[in-house]
DNA sequence: TTTTTGGTTCTTCTTTTACAGAACAAACAA
DNA sequence: TTGTTTGTTCTGTAAAAGAAGAACCAAAAA
């Protein structure tokens, strides 16, 4: 397959994405590919000419991402070649994940609140209110999913 | 001000929780300094001295964070030091930011999937759904702000 | 005026990251 | 058997990150 200006632009910029997100460079690529990709699935050789980097780098970025579990690999009978995919079944619990991981701060607020002697200053007031938010965010997360779920199905 | 064992640790793990999240350490400890720290705020000293870093490093940390508007500084009268503090105020806007802004892999999404040719293949419908979702979540995320505001004042 | 305080900027150093390239290995093919 | 395909692992390295230390500067104090 040979990728148009556009794809190899979204590819990018899928890049960019996710190297903000703390992903190292070629593993956003890699995910981009795999997005724009016909056939939603590619060979190792695949990524090594797209992406223009070296077998090693592939290798390792690929390792990360199935210990991740962000993507999977299934062959072809005859065809010693594995087909590497994105295994967006689980985008719903990735994502919900991600959530409750950034709500994951509260356990430190709290346990920052029990250590504090001015427990009725504006400051830990404003830490306590944004606590009690993030609780109510954590419980909201999995009826939001939930609702989803109804509403479109 | 000496910090005790407790808060010492709670420095660290609210530290590496911001490592975590893509900024650099000292940042991330400063941010737990001012958590902990009895007053609330302090002196670029007390940073330089219980963190053990240098002016430099603390300088450089300081007017980043400065930059992305978490941290303040007030004067007090007949005192040259500046003393340093969190925005705790914005939590409210700064949190909201933080989720629409890893929903915004939905625009990529939609882009990819105009330039797929199988909308109908299960690839694209998993897409799709993800999308739907995240849209949806974009929108439900104010509700959930505003619900949390009527609840609980 | 000179000195001190509080902080910034510039240069340098160390460590880590992200990748290249070559050697290697396992499975299959000839 | 020998060679080929499909990756993996090991070693090296350029570049960037993160911070140290010294020089520097502006405002206030002496």
């Amino acid at each position: 397959m040979v990728l148009s200006e556009k794809q190899k632009e979204l590819i990018e910029m899928i890049g960019v994405f996710h190297e903000h997100k703390g992903l190292q460079p070629l593993v956003g690529r890699i995910i981009g590919l795999m997005l724009v990709h016909e056939d939603a699935e590619v060979t190792f050789d695949e990524i090594v000419e797209h992406l223009g980097v070296s077998k090693s780098a592939v290798s390792n970025a690929l390792t990360f991402l199935q210990a991740k579990e962000r993507v999977t690999y299934h062959t072809k009978p005859g065809d010693r070649k594995r087909y590497f995919s994105l295994k967006l079944g689980d985008w719903r619990s990735d994502f919900e994940k991600e959530l409750l991981n950034i709500a994951e701060i509260q356990r430190f607020l709290e346990e920052v609140l029990d250590t504090r002697k001015d427990k009725s200053s504006e400051f830990c007031t404003k830490m306590k209110d944004f606590s009690n938010f993030l609780e109510f965010f954590r419980k909201e997360i999995p009826i939001l999913f939930e609702r989803f779920k109804k509403q479109y199905h």
